[in-house]
DNA sequence: TGCAGTGATGTAAGCGCTTCCACCCCCGAG
DNA sequence: CTCGGGGGTGGAAGCGCTTACATCACTGCA
């Protein structure tokens, strides 16, 4: 039986439809330089065939890949991957393809992040994944980059300034708002659970966690106590932290840590008001107070932009923010009125 | 300034370091036949030019992308986002890059999967993405395809046989043995919520359901009482159920649906035993009885397989299923002792 | 001293496509 | 009746790489 089948080339179009790859080429791409019979005939045969234009050759003609990356540290946990399919359904919408590559924090990402480029037409890279080094790197080859929940490189980078466009949420701003309602239940003693220095986003949110307490007289709030992004890790260091002091309440860097420390809490039968952020899913039942991010919008919007960068030299608005809502469940304390 | 930076070419390290191309190739692949000094030098020049290989003109040459695929329909909710994290974790340790598409139930999918097989070496479509036609067509050309949730295709069909493998995991056994936990209860009046035409896997979970069933003398089950997969479509559809018919139990095809009917069974002030599929986060905080899958696993595999069919022709074993762990909690109407 | 053998390098032929440019034919205007 | 012009087509030159094959300079052995 037919083994060994050769993908069919546009060479074999064009002998069977009597007319040369120039022509078939032009049929195919729809260029009104063709007669309306033989485009009619090559369209015929082409379809007779099966042909499929080599993506190969046709980048190499046309130098370039329609087709976008991303870069992210992980894909547990719905955060990034709703940005990735907000990502995901505009670059499809374009008529690009879509390449991805997780970092998971392991050492050969750079080299697999220069691999990646040397792919697509333009990445979108986000916090947590590899350094403004590597950023600066692809912007001075004259890749677009778009950079997502980390803040703009230095733009002094040689030629990164019109190349390089930054997407965010307002972490500092939030932050703020729910500390306010933090102290606004009488919390003095605050302390802030998550690693600043571990993303971009975490930075953000303790910057205006800080700037909140600043304003507050009699607050205090110790060094933030640092953990890992996940459930565990937020059990842990809660648990480690609830029988050492009791902070009048906590702020959590995210959900999955607001859940282990809820649970910590729980099972050390103290109760100490605390809060997440993201609103996963999980924090609706565990009665969460958190903060909505518009994570699918995120990653449309970096997509957008990204087009911009590739198809127009420029993006719109060079950086970005977009609003987040504070969700104000039970576990910060208020009642249970406002629960569900 | 520098704009209009051409890609440096292999050409140019070249002439820079005073060979032809070819030896360039050589040295930048490893070849042994290079010189030491030789060899030395032109990794020297290609670094100083920051040169990176086009991987169009490389993919061009070699007659191969060094890309696998991946086909799923969604990425909200945590199933598919571990599946990819899992597939990209594997596939990127074999040195290939990862193309996704999502299908969204889009229409122009059929498109878009062909226009990806010309991107990839090798493919993995998932259940509720495209028809098992489009699976056969890629297949014909002598695309490898690892089918994911979702059953084997006709064997019939041309040269399929040694180009598509599967990979699953057990929902019959699973929903067998959770439908006998839940007659174990001593319940009676069983319904199924979720629709098996939609996709294999809740087609699976419907048959060990109804197999169960079949075991049991008094056991009734209506038909299924079709809905989508998310947490509203969940709640309507357990809402209408419950305001029309009392069963004893009920069996929701994932999670979301479960949480769903939950909150409707909450809202109406009645006490219906329930069980889910899939173990999401949220789970665990609703206390639902549920059924744990490998998802990670089911992607690195799949990936594996594929790697199996890329490089070696064909794939070890042909058909694999992965087994699922039972997670029982309090929804289903077991005390409050197993909760957590 | 000569020659086969070997290692290092260059030459050039593709890989499958796009597109510039030349060409040809046919039409209508002068 | 001739000739300029334009639409339709083919020829061919790349795009940037890999690799089979040719070439060349040595080495070591007869």
């Amino acid at each position: 039986m037919g083994r060994e089948r050769r993908a069919v080339t546009i060479y074999q179009v064009a002998e069977r439809a009597g007319v040369s790859i120039a022509t078939v080429s032009r049929a195919l791409r729809g260029s009104p330089l063709v007669a309306g019979p033989t485009r009619q005939r090559v369209l015929r045969v082409a379809d007779e065939l099966r042909f499929r234009p080599s993506r190969a050759g046709r980048s190499l003609a046309e130098g370039q890949h329609a087709a976008n990356g991303i870069v992210f540290p992980d894909l547990s946990g719905p955060y990034y991957a709703e940005v990735v399919l907000g990502y995901e359904e505009v670059v499809a919408e374009l008529g690009r393809s879509v390449l991805i590559l997780t970092t998971h924090g392991r050492p050969h990402a750079v080299e697999k992040v220069l691999e990646l480029a040397s792919r697509v037409d333009g990445m979108v890279v986000m916090g947590r994944t590899v350094g403004d080094e590597v950023v600066a790197r692809l912007a001075e080859n004259g890749l677009p980059v778009v950079l997502l929940a980390r803040p703009p490189i230095d733009p002094a980078a040689d030629g990164a300034a019109d190349v390089v466009t930054t997407v965010n949420t307002d972490n500092v701003g939030s932050a703020r708002v729910l500390t306010e309602h933090l102290l606004g239940h009488g919390h003095r003693r605050l302390v802030f659970l998550g690693d600043p220095d571990e993303s971009p986003d975490v930075a953000g949110r303790h910057a205006g966690f800080r700037a909140a307490l600043g304003g507050a007289p009699a607050a205090t709030a110790p060094e933030p106590v640092r953990c890992a992004f996940d459930v565990d890790a937020g059990y842990a260091a809660a648990t480690e932290l609830f029988t050492r002091d009791r902070p009048d309440a906590v702020m959590c860097a995210n959900d999955e840590i607001a859940l282990g420390a809820l649970r910590a809490a729980e099972e050390l039968g103290v109760r100490v008001p605390l809060t997440g952020w993201d609103d996963i899913m999980a924090a609706r039942y565990a009665g969460l107070t958190t903060v909505r991010q518009p994570m699918r919008e995120l990653g449309a919007l970096a997509a957008r932009r990204l087009d911009d960068l590739i198809s127009r030299g420029r993006a719109q608005p060079r950086h970005q923010e977009l609003p987040t809502t504070p969700v104000i469940r039970t576990s910060c304390g208020c009642g249970d009125q406002t629960r569900r």
